[in-house]
DNA sequence: ACGGTTTTGACAACCGTTTTCATTTTGTCC
DNA sequence: GGACAAAATGAAAACGGTTGTCAAAACCGT
């Protein structure tokens, strides 16, 4: 897990992601950019995504639309995500018993080579109580 | 969960679905379908796979690469999919534990109205064998 | 058979993402 | 500091999956 080269693009594109709670497009975190005066383009905000990605800097996952979301993770560590629909809130969560289920279900079937997805998504207090 | 109008093309989409052991890309079945003779259109698969969709009569989930893979369920209750990562067969697996682990989680966090994914990806003992 | 609704399919439009390529910036060795 | 190579950048074009448009065809109840 090589750490992503540091250019000022790139960190332009890492605090922009770190400022937010949530998990944002490739588009939001341009939009932002721009709007903070940056000159930034597009397509680089693509590529710095990417590299922090690759460098597991940063989490992705896709919309049900299909649409790639990002997010600076705090834990390098393995781990998976409570978001809220409304305000994209997140809330990163370990489970042991999960990854223990995934792997006996897997062992049983005979599969190997395991890698799994697991996102839970809802509504948070504070969107529930703003209704 | 209404059932969706049963047409001759929806059928055949159906049809062409649950030929198969695995997830299947909207563009995989018109291939499939058109190489059987078939002059449906494109987009004609695409409304089918939606329709069932929306009946609930396939699941759907996103690849990595963002494209829509459908497959149509054995089963009308909640479950999740042991997928074989080369030859794409796909295992129904009901995960009591997961549900109450998801809703566990959820409910310390004071989210409700929650959903999740749970898909576990991995290498099938036919492909593990046949390397 | 008739009129109205639904479905269909060719094609164009969309949208997020990637590629291309010329220009700019960065790093490094002198 | 200056020169040069390598890496990064941005505008625009290309791409690929998916959705919208619209006229023609199939289906339905009478």
């Amino acid at each position: 897990m090589t750490r992503a080269s540091t250019t000022s693009r790139r960190n332009a594109v890492r605090e922009a992601l770190s400022e937010c709670e949530g998990f944002r497009s490739a588009q939001d975190i341009y939009a932002a950019l721009r709007a903070d005066g940056s000159k930034i383009g597009l397509t680089t905000v693509y590529r710095a995504l990417q590299a922090l990605c690759d460098a597991g800097e940063v989490d992705v996952l896709r919309t049900d639309e299909g649409e790639a979301v990002y997010r600076a993770c705090r834990t390098e560590e393995h781990h998976h995500h409570l978001v809220c629909r409304d305000c994209g809130r997140t809330i990163e969560v370990a489970g042991p018993a999960v990854e223990r289920w995934a792997a006996a279900i897997a062992d049983e079937h005979g599969f190997s080579e395991i890698t799994h997805t697991v996102e839970i998504f809802g509504r948070c207090a504070d969107c529930t109580g703003a209704e």
